[in-house]
DNA sequence: GTCTATACTACGATAGAC
DNA sequence: GTCTATCGTAGTATAGAC
């Protein structure tokens, strides 16, 4: 069982380092959360900032493991179609305003919130990994979607897209408020997926329509 | 010069809470930066927690401030049409558009987020300011650009269309990485608030269609 | 590999000088 | 109103027992 301590010492360490920073946290607590003296921190990743890098990387991990589903599902269309890409860009952020809608989101969610305002060396490990190529790949879709080359704007449309999505979990506490509710059930997480993918809709046929129009 | 301290005790306060949230951020080293004793901070606001919420406070009449023009923008047009309505939001996006890609709102960005994601009573008094009502004004020009009555539906879709904006800040760093930038200049500004102004029309474009097809 | 013990620094609160 | 001085607590790092 020696993973163990080690996995509760990521995730309490994730948490942590959320809520207070790099700096704010306390191996101290972390340690103690996670049932084991300080020193073991010390010992497993040489230290405080050591830590802070394993946590990262421990969460690009993840995301890969959960994200990974959430593609391998958009796999079921034909992605070189615009129909097909399109129903796969709404299947992945379908799938990706569930996690930002549950509790789990929210141990790591405030981790990368903080980096994406003030990125440290953790960032790269996290964008490095999944996040960066998930980015991407939405872009080539959006790009098949509407008939365009990769651009400037595509790439906008793809930040927009995807930035409903995110906001969900970065003005939780507005959003409950607007809705006047404590909390997301299944009803309301089914209205704002329709909603998220009408939008989708909404925004793609825009583009082309755009694109039409022009040249 | 009485109030220069305490102002400047707020806005160091407000960014060395934004990243270390309450417990991790030290009185010692706000007080330090503010080039005052770490005492005056008990004198002023009777300690660690008064000065947290004194910055809360600070932040809603900044939030106050900083929107009352974005607004009074918008009272150009005549919210009771539906065009006048919806060139108030553009225009009230527009401003929040920019305030998110400036420097400056990266200070007070972080703590607002922290308190979204696990809020605290500095929530109440930040929401229960100019962010509340704002919201709510917002939800109402969205209910007379579509012609809709008050629904968990609007809600939604008045959550998506400025949860594009929120994601400018929210995801910066991805943001930058997926423009291959390292700041938003103003030809990127302009790029970001034109395809929000389309994506606007789009979405409000959709619920107006789908409105007229049920009923 | 995990623990205890310890050295040293930094923390928040408070009392009292000015 | 602002400062210095001080107290008790909690922080990281490290050495060494097991």
């Amino acid at each position: 069982m020696r993973r163990v301590v080690q996995q509760r010492l990521l995730e309490i360490a994730i948490r942590e380092f959320g809520v207070k920073g790099l700096e704010g946290a306390s191996t101290r607590s972390i340690a103690a959360a996670a049932d084991t003296a300080m020193s073991s921190i010390t010992y497993h990743y040489g230290g405080k900032e050591g830590l802070y890098l394993a946590a990262a990387d421990y969460i690009a991990r993840q995301m890969g493991d959960h994200l990974a589903p959430a593609l391998a599902r958009g796999e079921v269309f034909d992605v070189t179609s615009p129909e097909g890409a399109r129903a796969t860009i709404k299947a992945a952020l379908s799938s990706l305003t569930d996690k930002m809608i549950s509790d789990e989101s929210a141990t790591w969610a405030l981790f990368i919130v903080r980096e994406q305002m003030r990125p440290t060396e953790a960032f790269e490990r996290i964008y490095g990994g999944m996040m960066g190529r998930m980015l991407e790949k939405l872009t080539d879709l959006v790009c098949v979607a509407t008939g365009s080359r990769d651009s400037c704007t595509i790439r906008i449309v793809t930040i927009t897209l995807i930035g409903q999505v995110i906001a969900l979990r970065a003005s939780r506490a507005s959003m409950l408020k607007l809705l006047e509710r404590e909390s997301i059930d299944a009803e309301a997480a089914d209205l704002l997926k329709a909603r998220i993918v009408a939008n989708i809709d909404a925004i793609l046929d825009r583009v082309i329509s755009e694109r039409q129009d022009l040249p």
